[in-house]
DNA sequence: GTGCGGGGCGCG
DNA sequence: AAAGCGCGCCCCGCAC
């Protein structure tokens, strides 16, 4: 395949730059001006392209090749929104960097980047031209050389990072596929905002947020921040004879309050016998999630834009970060979080107002269970394989194993349905070693949110629950243990290289069946256990640690290779020309033709249910929604 | 004003 | 010895 560089230089000024916005309204902002563009198409030399010549530029530039960018999220934006220019495969070397050297370099940007790689060093032409358009700029002949000699400089650096890090073997092939169709996830957005369902909900949440703080104010609140201030609220509730609760901060070991949602300090003041109280503490509950109203904000804002040729098109992109997570999951970006939209707790109105087109659906297919189908399996612990294989009800079954009788969730009997939910919390978090007082927190938390009552075991139930389950898994327990003992000496160096599965354990890194790898870096052996560094940060690394990583990475090789399979196979046998619009780590969602939505459901559930090349004996699983939008297709 | 860390909360 | 993990954004409080 054939590849171009390129490399945008944008007009910007103190109001209007990406300091003070997001990609998507920088770029559809009328005061955009693209002064113009380095392209370096093949081995040549790079070249200049001015502001005006650009449309042609772009009605004449191949799209049949791909085009690789540092930060293609901007510039692929640029090219596909303002010049309708969109190639056949887009390529970031922003992401190519964090996927290969996020655990070494504190920054990703292109001097970094470059500079690491032994590339040279970016020029700062940049901050000279703030303000100026590209009459201006043009104007001056000393200072418009200086620029077109900065993007040209870019471009080459860009291209030698693809260069250094695809053809060195860092980063295989079926990744840049991988990125290419995260990509379009933004670039060729296809969700529609409901911006009258958006508009509604905004009101509701306000409402409600206003009615919580009145109340609040009838008992000594002194406006919001009384709720939101730790120290405004511990003194509202002594007015009222309480003493906080206190906790001590795992992260800098001091005392601090108890006041979050699953803090059972806090759980027990919502049933405090003074209502005044409860009041309270539900005021500062209903306005400490300020998700749902700044959320609805942020994306009636963006339905707001204006789009060249559209108008006002109400169209959402959904921007994501490849490998944004250390085990190369993928994360949000421009101040939004895509992956952590408000699901449950009834009215789901943000996903709701996320639409499909006119006669299209959205389809969602999902692994069911993954993470603890791959924690059975890694650890060759047969019996729970092969009840999962079975298509057992998993949490009933530990449950009755747990409580001495039998449990069975589907029986609608509210006895059933709590122990069945004892049985799927040991399940989904028993596996990466929690212990015992979090296991307890957690299920008192969880069922108290989710069941409406909380379930509440004391201190010698919660450990003996917790040892039931490492003494009925003890292949998952001793997994752990191996993982100590083998898998994390091999990561120090201390050994030669160890295998788990499908994993490679060698110094410094598990190479994952991707070909992408793991990273731990400067692995040591501490006073308080093993650390390691990844970027700008210290993690800590244990045996139930590593095996949530490995999962975690692993669950996501799964879930995109059947991505790419599913578009593929949709190419080759329908015709059609079927993408993944949004992706939620083991959820890919995809906006179809309603007319064909039937035959690509049952493409997309055959690849979901595919075991990988790599794992014959993973039994995986998946099940897929539709709808008119997001929030009823789940 | 801006930056940063802690705590909180949303999702998986 | 024992330790769920992975994200991003919001708000607060504090330092500069």
């Amino acid at each position: 395949m054939k590849f171009a560089v390129l490399d945008f230089e944008t007009y910007y000024d103190d109001q209007y730059s990406l300091r003070k916005m997001t990609p998507v309204e920088y770029i559809l902002d009328p005061r955009f001006e693209a002064i113009g563009c380095s392209v370096k198409e093949g081995q040549q030399l790079p070249y200049w392209v001015a502001g005006p010549d650009l449309a042609k530029l772009f009605n004449e530039l191949d799209r049949d090749q791909g085009v690789i960018t540092h930060n293609a999220l901007f510039d692929m934006s640029i090219c596909a929104w303002r010049y309708g220019f969109i190639p056949k495969l887009m390529v970031d070397t922003l992401g190519m960097s964090r996927a290969c050297l996020g655990h070494k370099l504190k920054s990703l940007s292109l001097n970094s980047v470059a500079s690491h790689l032994g590339l040279g060093v970016k020029g700062d032409a940049v901050g000279k031209v703030k303000g100026m358009s590209y009459a201006a700029i043009a104007g001056s002949p000393t200072l418009y050389q200086e620029l077109i000699t900065y993007a040209n400089n870019d471009a080459e650096l860009c291209a030698g990072i693809f260069h250094k890090l695809f053809y060195g073997g860092h980063f295989p092939v079926a990744e840049l596929a991988v990125m290419d169709m995260i990509l379009r996830c933004a670039v060729e957005p296809s969700f529609v905002i409901d911006q009258n369902i958006l508009a509604q909900h905004l009101g509701e949440v306000r409402a409600k947020k206003e009615t919580l703080l009145s109340q609040a104010m009838l008992l000594g609140a002194d406006g919001k921040s009384s709720l939101m201030s730790n120290e405004q609220f511990a003194s509202l509730l002594r007015q009222h004879g309480v003493e906080p609760p206190m906790k001590v901060s795992p992260i800098t070991g001091k005392t601090t309050y108890a006041f979050a949602k699953t803090d059972l300090g806090l759980l027990d003041l919502q049933e405090h016998e003074n209502p005044a109280v409860q009041a309270l503490v539900a005021a500062r509950l209903g306005h400490k999630s300020t998700i749902e109203e700044t959320r609805t904000e942020r994306l009636l804002s963006i339905a707001n834009l204006s789009w060249p040729g559209l108008g006002q098109a109400r169209l959402m992109p959904v921007p994501l970060k490849v490998s944004g997570a250390h085990t190369h999951r993928m994360s949000g970006d421009w101040k939004l979080n895509m992956q952590n939209l408000p699901a449950r707790g009834g009215n789901n109105a943000i996903r709701r107002a996320l639409m499909a087109p006119q006669d299209h659906e959205v389809l969602t297919v999902d692994s069911s269970q993954i993470e603890a189908r791959l924690v059975a399996w890694l650890a060759g612990q047969d019996d729970l394989v092969l009840a999962f294989e079975n298509k057992e009800d998993i949490y009933s079954q530990f449950a009755t194993d747990l409580m001495g009788h039998p449990v069975n969730r589907k029986l609608k009997d509210p006895v059933h349905i709590a122990e069945g939910f004892v049985g799927k919390t040991c399940i989904l978090g028993l596996g990466y070693m929690l212990g015992w007082k979090k296991f307890q927190a957690r299920l008192e938390a969880d069922s108290k949110n989710q069941l409406g009552n909380a379930i509440v075991f004391d201190d010698e139930r919660a450990k003996n629950t917790v040892d039931f389950y490492r003494r009925k898994y003890s292949k998952i327990s001793g997994l752990w243990r191996w993982l100590e003992n083998n898998a994390i000496p091999a990561l120090a160096g201390f050994t030669d290289p160890v295998t788990l599965g499908p994993c490679l354990f060698e110094e410094g890194s598990v190479l994952l069946p991707s070909g992408l790898r793991l990273w731990y870096d400067n692995l040591e052996r501490t006073s308080d256990g093993w650390k390691f560094t990844y970027g700008r940060e210290t993690k800590y690394l244990y045996g139930g640690k590593l095996l949530e990583n490995l999962c975690q990475a692993l669950a996501r090789i799964i879930t995109f290779d059947a991505a790419l399979r599913i578009q593929k196979r949709c190419s080759v046998e329908l015709d059609l020309i079927v993408r993944m619009k949004l992706q939620v780590h083991d959820e890919n969602v995809f906006v179809v033709h309603k007319n064909s939505r039937i035959a690509v459901e049952k493409i997309a559930l055959e690849e979901m249910h595919r075991r990988p090349e790599w794992g014959p004996t993973l039994p995986i699983a998946a099940e897929a929604g539709h709808g008119p939008s997001y929030g009823d297709a789940k």
